[in-house]
DNA sequence: TGCACCAGTTACGTCAACTGCACTAATGGG
DNA sequence: CCCATTAGTGCAGTTGACGTAACTGGTGCA
């Protein structure tokens, strides 16, 4: 009656934590050092706060990042990966290299955008 | 103005692929060798055949498997990974690697299912 | 007095992936 | 005659990741 819906299979398990497509860009925005929340969200075009907020927080409940608040006026804040979180780094370069290497013609729908 | 939306970094692409939960774990099942649809559903718990077809023609038609639909009476259809498709198993592994070696603290929500 | 600064938060709405159920075609076996 | 079989399709509805807009708090600077 334990871990009910935690599957076996470690790649369900990968897919599980990250949904979103954003949920691994802001690793791979992390492997390249401590960020601030402005400077996550100005190398994520697009993201808004909430979705970058709720990312981060999970990701911190998760154990992936550590997050540090500054007392200071205006705010400063800093996320950094964990051990945990940088050994994501070979799925990372995994995903990266075939995204590569994989023809244009694998991400289009015969006639996309332009 | 070409290419517009295709992204420059191959994660992105990546990701712009394998959207759902579903997406990689197909390829998973694949990898095992060819595997016919109702084999693919069996193995695959909880997908719809809706799910499934939709995922196989997205994937067929960017040149990641190939369809064999045999003209037989129950018909059988035999989807295989193609070279393209083959070459995504190394992301699968540094995925199950990851997986398997993070904690379970790292999937759950510090009281979810039981 | 009042605006800018940063890192959010709240409320609300959108969109795409996904689900379940019912249904189909064509044939062999009872 | 009717049912089982396989690989789907159609319709309706749900879920959850995500977006937009407006707002907060405490201080420095004009």
């Amino acid at each position: 009656m334990v871990d009910v819906d935690l599957p076996d299979c470690g790649v369900a398990r990968f897919l599980l934590l990250f949904d979103g497509p954003w949920a691994t860009l802001i690793i791979r925005e992390l492997l390249h050092g401590p960020q601030r929340f402005g400077e996550l969200r100005d190398a994520l075009p697009g993201i808004s706060a909430h979705t970058l907020t709720n990312r981060l927080r999970l990701f911190e409940s998760r154990g992936l990042l550590r997050r540090t608040a500054f007392p200071e006026i205006p705010p400063r804040v800093v996320y950094e990966l964990t051990d945990l979180g940088r050994s994501l780094r070979p799925v990372l370069d995994a995903m990266y290299a075939w995204g590569k290497a994989a023809p244009v013609s694998a991400f289009v729908s015969a006639s996309d955008p332009a």
